[in-house]
RNA sequence: AGCGCGGUGGGGUAGCUAGGUUGGCCCACAGGGCUCAUAACCCUGGGAUCGGUGGUUCGAAUCCACCCCGCGCUACCA
């Protein structure tokens, strides 16, 4: 930090291009990002901040061929789609593009180049799977098959899921393609290239020992990553989505998607500086040491900005700076629940946009920003956040101090005279605000700025309180009441000025309705000394600046996108309980006719013989066991008349012990045996897959165990 | 199982890496005030054995040990 300043290159995690993002996407990276990116600003400092999607990479390729599109048409849709999204919030970013550009072809093969060069890269030579059938090599997650160790089936490419063993494609027992589903497989051995952390582990142990400063969540990931030990990783795949690799014998390669992605910060700044009509602009952004790096990122990103691109930057030796500062967020979570974009839990940012005025969102999701650990969107603190903090606190402020001077000073802003002790108190505290926040957020500390505001418009509130104005009106000490309110409306604009940052649409329409013509986007927090002159016209008719939200509203909102923080609040007022129960009839009709057309059905039809095939039968659960080393399997003992049966069952998340002891259920019996964490499983329970509810199915009534189900 | 994060009044949290006046803040709750304002604003109050146990210390929410509970990760999901 010792280091001089000049200017401020500021990144956010490129979000992947597949699909629309959710706020959690928002609050760890783009959002942040352009808090601070602003604030620079309104200092007058040099700032670059640049963002856009990540195009390449297999997800994208399976999103578009199951939109039935062409990858490219594909990624450029959800890069367009993305992008307005962002500018919808108000993210300011100078560029956001994306890393399917020429410029990020040229500097990926170039920094690839200068590794080679440097020795930094490996030549290995793999195996890996073909599908004869879509001829199409199959890396990672585009095959799935049994696991060779704990025999699950639906294992992925490149790790189990059941058992967490990491895996090639091709130790897969009966591997399938994922396109076409069939195992029309092959072998081939292929020789693949490999960025080699290991020779550039020094360096980067370094690097990461002279930033003690950094979050505890950027530090202890990564260097629990440098205690492991940094082995090769493979950045080549045998695919056609993708940057080529510009080196003979590998040139119908692509670069694997994590390679390339964080490149795209330099190459989206070489395009901007193209923009600007100075391509070597960029340049001292990323090679003046100067300049200060901060990358905004989740917690899930930070192998990426504080291991493997640092080294390609430092292994390429090409003179790009390294991160001065990587702000780490941790998740924040929906409801108690993980925002999920596969599940649909939780709001995305599409439906946040219809819902509420994006400054509703900037403001509460950055006020519960998971900084140090992981944080809960709840609906309730969210109508709570809005209401309080900015309808009554701020918003309210700003809308008496406006009113009063319009009906008792004729919209001009009153002289202020003789300035007493509060006068100059409240005025102070607002300068003193401005030096502390910025001192706060210069830390990267969100939370605790916002707080230093939020305690600020509380103040105002206070002083507006104490002094009274509506009282010397009336008892004609009208000079006295000038001052107050100039007092009060120097405040509204030092409030507009702090909250830009955070509400920018707000805060222009605070400027506005003070009918200022300077530019809010230069004013600086540091000096808040500016005053509005005696005289000055304000806006006649403000309305107020934020609407508040009502109960209603997000009893129905829990209602429709999941929510359990309403319970509390429906209990406590009833008469909103009937509203809940038709609702709730509706969303489930409509939840079925969903998942209805979403699920895949499948067409092909099976004979009465090949159902026979199938052994169900009903059994009694007579003991339940906890698997140890797993948290979704218990391990039943099932009763079906002619034997016991032990089972292993992926239903502990939502059942209990007792909840099973005793039941009847439905078991396929002559399924092949499987070994799951190490126990035997002879058979299958059957229930209805709602992720994430699981419902097993019981016979209505009972019966003998053994019975046959058909 | 390993790793990470957390367990603070009814809810949400700060503090805890540098241990020391009455454990801070927001919401909710109770009482009062005010009427310029979006039934807002202001004041006062009730309420916490700071997950448990043991230890270090003159002194611990804050350090150490063990344990319990929740969540997440171990997948290129922010």
């Amino acid at each position: 930090m010792a280091k001089k300043i000049k200017r401020y290159l500021i990144t956010s995690a490129l979000p992947y291009v597949n699909t629309v993002k959710h706020l959690g996407n928002l609050v760890s990276s783009l959002l942040p990002a352009d808090i601070y990116a602003r604030y620079l600003r309104q200092r007058g400092e040099e700032v670059l901040a640049v963002c856009g999607t990540d195009d390449h990479g297999t997800p994208a390729e399976v999103s578009a061929l199951e939109a039935g599109m062409p990858v490219e048409e594909f990624v450029e849709q959800m890069y367009m789609k993305q992008k307005e999204i962002y500018e919808q919030f108000g993210l300011s970013y100078d560029l956001f593009s994306r890393t399917h550009t020429k410029e990020n072809f040229e500097m990926t093969q170039h920094l690839f180049l200068k590794l080679y060069e440097n020795g930094f890269i490996k030549e290995k030579e793999i195996q890996t799977l073909y599908c004869k059938n879509c001829k199409r090599n199959l890396p990672d997650r585009f095959v799935i098959g049994t696991c060779p160790y704990c025999k699950y089936e639906h294992a992925r490419g490149d790790q189990c899921e059941n058992c967490s063993k990491v895996l090639d494609g091709v130790d897969l027992i009966n591997p399938k393609c994922i396109i076409c589903g069939k195992n029309d497989t092959e072998i081939k051995t292929s020789k693949h290239l490999f960025l080699d952390l290991g020779g550039l582990e020094e360096e980067i142990k370094a690097w990461l020992n002279s930033h003690k400063d950094w979050p505890k969540t950027t530090l202890s990931i990564a260097n629990s990553w440098i205690k492991e030990g940094l082995k090769p990783r493979c950045i080549s795949r045998d695919l056609k989505w993708g940057i080529p690799i510009p080196l003979d014998g590998y040139r119908d390669k692509v670069f694997y998607v994590w390679f390339d992605a964080p490149i795209g910060y330099i190459s989206i700044s070489m395009e901007w500086a193209k923009q600007q009509g100075n391509p070597d602009l960029w340049k001292k952004f990323w090679k003046d040491p100067e300049t200060y790096v901060v990358n905004f990122i989740g917690k899930d990103n930070v192998p990426f900005h504080a291991i493997t691109f640092p080294a390609t930057l430092a292994g390429a030796d090409d003179g790009f700076n390294l991160a001065n500062y990587i702000k780490a967020f941790q998740w924040l979570n929906y409801e108690k629940q993980k925002f999920s974009s596969s599940q649909k839990i939780g709001i995305f940012t599409d439906t946040a946009l219809q819902l509420y005025p994006a400054d509703y969102w900037r403001y509460y999701i950055m006020k519960i920003a998971p900084e140090r650990h992981d944080t809960d969107f709840l609906w309730t603190e969210f109508r709570d956040s809005i209401n309080t903090d900015l309808a009554d606190v701020l918003g309210n402020f700003v809308h008496r101090t406006l009113t009063f001077t319009n009906r008792y000073f004729s919209s001009d802003v009153p002289p202020a005279k003789n300035l007493d002790k509060e006068d100059k108190a409240i005025l102070a505290k607002m300068e003193e605000t401005g030096k502390k926040a910025s001192k706060e957020l210069q830390k990267l500390e969100f939370q605790r700025t916002l707080l230093l505001l939020l305690d600020f418009a509380r103040e105002c509130n206070r002083y507006f309180q104490l002094k009274k104005p509506w009282e010397d009106w009336k008892n004609k000490k009208h000079e006295r009441a000038a001052t107050t309110l100039n007092t009060c409306l120097q405040c509204c604009r030092g409030l507009a000025v702090l909250f830009a940052p955070f509400i920018p649409f707000s805060a222009e329409k605070i400027f506005t309705y003070l009918n200022l013509s300077e530019k809010l986007g230069k004013q600086s927090w540091e000096a808040l000394d500016k005053r509005i002159p005696e005289g000055h016209k304000i806006c006649k008719n403000p309305e107020p600046i934020f609407r508040k939200i009502e109960l209603e509203e997000i009893v129905e909102l829990a209602l429709e996108w999941g929510g359990d923080s309403v319970k509390e609040v429906l209990k406590q007022n009833p008469h909103l309980q009937d509203k809940l129960a038709k609702k709730k009839e509706q969303t489930k009709k409509e939840k079925t006719t969903i998942k209805k057309s979403e699920g895949i059905m499948t067409t092909e039809q099976i004979s009465f013989k090949d159902f026979q095939k199938l052994d169900l039968r009903v059994g009694t659960i007579v003991e339940v066991e906890a698997i140890k080393g797993a948290n979704k399997l218990l391990k039943l003992i099932v009763d079906i008349g002619t034997e016991k049966r032990q089972i292993v069952a992926g239903i502990a998340k939502r059942y209990e012990k007792d909840e099973l002891l005793g039941k009847q259920i439905v078991i396929v019996c002559n399924l092949e045996p499987a070994t799951i964490r190490g126990v035997q499983s002879n058979g299958m329970l059957l229930a209805a897959d709602a992720a994430p509810e699981i419902s097993i199915l019981v016979p209505l009534r009972k019966v003998p165990n053994g019975s046959k189900v058909r």
